[in-house]
Formats: C-alpha cells, structure tokens, sequence
DNA sequence: AAAAAAG
C-alpha cells in the first residue's frame, strides 16, 4: 500500500537493525504517524487498540531519544506506566527486542515480585521504569525512587487504569514529575475522563487516531452456543464439547470468575486437554509461565480471567472461547479481538445459559451484529441425560455454604505471593512436576468430580480452595548471571525470594531467549491489526 | 453477578 519503511521514519541503525531482525519492514498507521512526532519531542494521544503495533509506537522512538544520556541513581529518566502486570511485561520484553544494540537500562516494577532485585536496579539507575501503579507508589514512599529525573512519561492503556481505578494514583504520580517533560498518552477509547486526563498532562499534544474498522471484523467468525441449563456441569460439558469440535491449535477460554478459571481449567485437564489457568490471584511466578508457555506453543488452552482480555500480543490465537458472556458488554469485543488478528482469520464461541442471556443480549445489542448459532453434534442431548449438579449462578438451594467457600476463602487466602512463601518449604518439595496440576488439584473435585458434594466435602473445600501452588520450580537452567541484570529485569525472575535456603531460585525456562520470544513468522509487514469496527461505535 | 492492582 504505502512505501513508507521504519527507515523513513527517523529512526536510528541501532533500532532498525533490531526491528528488522524482528522480522518487520513496514510501520503501521499508528506507528507511522506517532515516531515522527515523538522523535521530535511532541506530546502524543493516541487512541488505538492493542494489535494495532501500539506499543513498538512508542518504544521504538523511545528507544531512539533515550540512546543519548545517561541514567542516574535512582532517577529513570523514562516511566511507562500499565494497568497490568502483564502489560508492563510485554512492554518490557518491547524494549528487550527493540533495544538490544543499545545499551538501555531498565526496571520492571510490578506486584508480585521481589522489592530487593527492583529496588537494587533502581538504586544503580535505569533509562526506563516500566510500572504499574501500586508498586511504583510504594517504592517510592520507601524512597527507592526519585522521579524527578523523568523526561518522558508514557501512560498506556489509559481507559482500562480509568476502570481500574487507577487515575487518583496515576495523578499523583505525574504530580511528582517535572513539569518539562514529553507525555504520551495511549488509550483504546477517548472519554471525557481521559480527555481532561489528557489535558492536564499533556501540552499540546497531537491526537492520534487509528481506526481499524471493517477488514479486523471480518477475519472473527462468531458463535454462539445455547444451552438449557444453568448447571455448572453443564455449562463445562458444553464448552467442551464446543471445544473438542473445533480444530484448536491455540485458544482462549474466558471466564467471568477467578474461581470459574480454576474449575475450568481443572475440568478441561481432567478431561484431557493441555490447559491451564490464569487470573490475578494466582502468583505472578505462575502466571508470566502459564503466559509463556502459551505464547511458545507449549500450551493449547489458556483458561483466563479478563486479565487477559485486553492488551496482551498473543500471535496466532485461532479460537476464543467464551465460558459465558462477559459482565461488562464491552469487554467482549476485546475478548474475542485475541483472536483474528493480523488479518488471520479467527472463530469465537460464547457460550450462553438461561441465565446469560440477559448480558448476551447486551453484548448482541453492542455488536449490532447478528451471530451464528452453533451447537455440536449431540450435545443437547448428552446434557439431557447430565445429572444435575451444583445450580451453577444463582440462588439454588442450600448451596449457601459451598457459596460462601468461595468468598470466604477471598478473606483469608488470598495473598498468593504471601500464602506461598509462607508454606514455601511445602511447596517446593512436590513441585516440578506437578506444576500445572497445582491449582487445579484444589478445585479439581469441585470441577468435575463433585456429583453432589456432602457437606463434610464442602467444608473442607472452603479451606483450601485458595492454595494455588507456586509454578514448578524447573532447574532447567539457572544461570542469570550479574550482567545480566542492568540489561533488563525480566518477569520471568519474578519467584527468586519465594526459594527458602539453598535452593537455586527459581526460573523460567526463557529468559535470554524472550528477545526471540515474539514469533515473528509471517508478521513481516506490520504489527498486526485487530479490533472490530463495531468496537467503536 | 467480575477483574485488576499494594501489602
């Protein structure tokens, strides 16, 4: 279409080099718009979905602006700020695969993980911090951390912090910051919340706008698949049956509840498929692995929370799954856009019970779209003749106490990081293998094994249901030596402290090698796309 | 009727 290269772009040799080792030639819009500006020092908004090459948008340029200077003690002199961990990570890992012939120092301050490592990185300086906003504020009230060093200030996915509650905090933040800086601005939708946002941050900046209607859609083929009951079991039978009838190479499940992730994901196991489950409550060692894993191939399904709906650059999801509808009518359209993307062509399945039909509808009206009806061969009847279990949602009779486990066990347990260290000893000796099977294990009976669970099982599930156990320790190879170190802070590390005395700490599996870790097989024209038309309606 | 993020 357009001749323009990242060359064109202003770029340096040191960046080029990089993206072109990573296997693209041509800019997106947003990519192509945005350098140029951000090179030459300009204040950027830019309203772009995921997938739209958004973040190479600003790292890229980044990248080129902080090659010159230096960083010093305890100064960034870049902050990124994401909603999510996961975000921050894949931000990181951007900067890792683009800045690779630079020496760029850089932090990844996210929950979950060590303060020591970040807070030995930040004493000794560093070009970028890449934050999310609880840990960057408590680092900073320990003094770890001056910002008055920021010369550039990145504030992504600015619509989803909003939801998230995070503005209040993001504002106290940016107040610390010297008011002479350059502040880009990055959001998938422009409310009157993040417009003043923009305003108050920002000096004339320029708006930028990428909108990806029609071709994204067509590339996601919907479905549908309604079923007549409310039952658990059933609603499990159906999406596996949904599943099995599809030729998944890659997919996602989404489900509505942290503890809906685990169930699922302990059934779909049980039942033989390669899955695994990730949420916010599981420890972050275990998520970036599950991540990783599923980025490299190594695992089929990825049973999610929306935690994963949004933002994260998984190439190559063929199928996305949805458990039920989403709450939140929106947050459909971002599920399923995991799929289809750069132009690939993607199915989606929701799964709809009596008592979804009510957000289906939402999520129908929002889409004003029609979606085909699908139901596997068989399957009605094979529900038919299900024993009823557990009432799935609502009311129901007694299930008043395997209810309240659920919620009981968010009082208490609910410090992954902390539960596991604290029995750390346990949970280090029956690992390696085990892994995947750790938090299904606890949920395992109530998934699929639990016909009718007597009250003495029930009890005993309401203590345990939140043990989800660290991710397998896996010697495979240790090694991270102390250079490595001011290189980059890699999620990866992320369970070093967990490992009492002697032990090795543990690691991924990737940690030199994430540079290649983006699959850059087919991408090579631009970043992808993705993200329907009706998305912005 | 959810999730996420600090401990």
């Amino acid at each position: 279409m357009n001749d323009v290269t990242f060359a064109d772009l202003g770029l340096g040799p040191n960046v080029l080099k990089a993206v072109e080792e990573a296997g693209y030639t041509t800019p997106t819009p947003i990519q192509m718009e945005a350098i140029p500006h951000i090179l030459s020092g300009g204040d950027v908004t830019g309203i772009a979905q995921t997938g739209t090459g958004k973040t190479a948008a600003f790292v890229l340029p980044m990248i080129h602006r902080l090659a010159r200077g230096r960083a010093r003690a305890r100064m960034p002199r870049c902050l990124i700020l994401c909603p999510t961990r996961e975000l921050a990570a894949q931000v990181a890992e951007n900067f890792e695969k683009y800045g690779k012939y630079l020496k760029l120092t850089m932090a990844l301050l996210i929950g979950g993980v060590s303060f020591k490592e970040q807070e030995g990185l930040l004493q000794r300086g560093v070009d970028v911090l890449i934050a999310t906003p609880g840990r960057l504020m408590d680092q900073f009230e320990r003094g770890k951390l001056l910002l008055m060093g920021v010369d550039y200030l990145i504030i992504d996915e600015a619509d989803r912090m909003l939801d998230m509650g995070f503005i209040p905090d993001i504002e106290k933040i940016v107040a610390k910051l010297p008011p002479k800086r350059q502040t880009l601005l990055f959001s998938a939708t422009f409310p009157t919340d993040i417009q003043r946002l923009a305003k108050s941050f920002q000096i004339n900046p320029v708006k930028i706008e990428v909108a990806r209607p029609t071709d994204a859609a067509k590339t996601i083929t919907q479905h549908v698949v309604h079923i007549p009951s409310n039952d658990a079991k059933a609603k499990r039978t159906a999406l596996r049956r949904v599943i099995e009838s599809c030729d998944v190479k890659n997919g996602i499940v989404f489900c509505n509840r942290k503890v809906e992730v685990d169930i699922v994901a302990a059934s779909l196991q049980k039942h033989g498929h390669d899955a695994a489950a990730i949420h916010g409550d599981l420890p972050q060692a275990f998520r970036t692995e599950v991540l990783q894993r599923f980025r490299d191939g190594d695992l089929k399904l990825l049973v999610a929370s929306d935690v994963a709906a949004r933002g994260l650059d998984i190439p190559d999801v063929d199928h996305v799954f949805n458990y039920s509808p989403p709450p939140k009518d929106e947050d459909y359209v971002h599920r399923i856009g995991r799929t289809g993307r750069a132009g690939r062509s993607g199915k989606s399945f929701t799964v709809v019970s009596p008592s979804d039909e009510k957000s289906w509808g939402f999520v129908l009206k929002m889409i004003q779209q029609d979606v085909e009806e699908y139901m596997p061969e068989g399957l009605l009847e094979e529900l038919e003749n299900l024993p009823p279990e557990e009432r799935s949602s609502r009311g129901g009779r007694s299930g008043g106490s395997s209810r309240s486990s659920g919620s009981s066990s968010r009082g208490r347990g609910d410090r992954p990081e902390r539960g596991r260290s604290r029995r750390s000893s346990g949970d280090d000796a029956p690992k390696v293998e085990a892994k995947e099977e750790a938090p299904k294990a606890e949920v395992a009976e109530k998934a699929d094994v639990a016909e009718k669970p007597e009250p003495s099982e029930k009890a005993e599930r309401a203590e345990k249901p939140k043990r989800q156990r660290a991710p397998k320790a896996d010697k495979s190879e240790k090694a991270e030596p102390k250079e490595k170190a001011e290189t980059a802070e890699k999620p990866a590390r992320s369970s070093e402290r967990s490992s009492r005395g002697g032990r090795p700490p543990r690691d991924q599996k990737r940690k030199d090698d994430d540079l290649i870790l983006a699959p850059a097989p087919e991408r090579v024209k631009g970043f992808g796309d993705d993200v329907p038309a009706f998305l912005k309606r």
